[in-house]
DNA sequence: CCATTAATTCGAGACCTCTAGAAATATGGT
DNA sequence: ACCATATTTCTAGAGGTCTCGAATTAATGG
């Protein structure tokens, strides 16, 4: 994951109704839920949720399939362990010493 | 750390020139680098980047100790560590299968 | 003291985000 | 065809962020 990428990911996971869709969602699991299901769970209004999670699809965080007239959500594990990944290595690369002496 | 400290945390990495900021005090370690040095490093304006780190001290992602007209500037690494946790922890709980099989 | 250096605060413009109701779209059931 | 359900798109207002030059504060050295 590069810069621009991490930087777009962390945008979108610093806003407390996507982190709690996005938690929510990984709760869910490899099957996800539907927008209803995160709307009855969360109690956001429609309008603002699609808005949210139009806006985590563009950065991948969660991919949205669509069956029939319901769209389910799923967390794109890959990308946040990517970004977990990043923020570990590119972050964390200055405190060797740091986790016993500091 | 709890989900409104985790947000904020995102939200301030999730900006550009703060995630750079970040990354370049990670490679200074834990002497860090002073204001002028950074801004040296990556060219933003004074006041642009004063308003940058004024924003990251305030979620304790550094911390900034005065050294007579001097201004370092630390990471808080001990709160990344946190911040990574809460990502893996909270976030990766419904990943148990993804691992090998998703 | 005055100049210099280091950094912050002020001020203002441009732009983006968040919010949510209303309207639109799409699908499925009867 | 019609209605209910599921979700998105439209629209607009309120508020926040980003930017950076200019002014300011603070500390040191001559």
């Amino acid at each position: 994951m590069d810069h621009e990428q991490a930087a777009d990911s962390l945008t979108e996971l610093g806003n407390t109704h996507r982190l709690a869709v996005f938690r929510f969602l990984v709760r869910a699991g490899h099957e996800g839920a539907s927008v209803g299901e995160i709307q009855k769970e969360l109690g956001i209004p429609a309008s603002t949720l699609s808005h949210h999670l139009a806006r985590m699809t563009k950065v991948r965080l969660i991919r949205q399939e669509k069956h029939s007239r319901t769209t389910i959500c799923i967390p794109e594990f890959q990308n946040l362990e990517r970004l977990i990944d990043f923020l570990t290595e590119e972050c964390c690369a200055g405190d060797a010493e740091g986790k016993d002496a500091a």
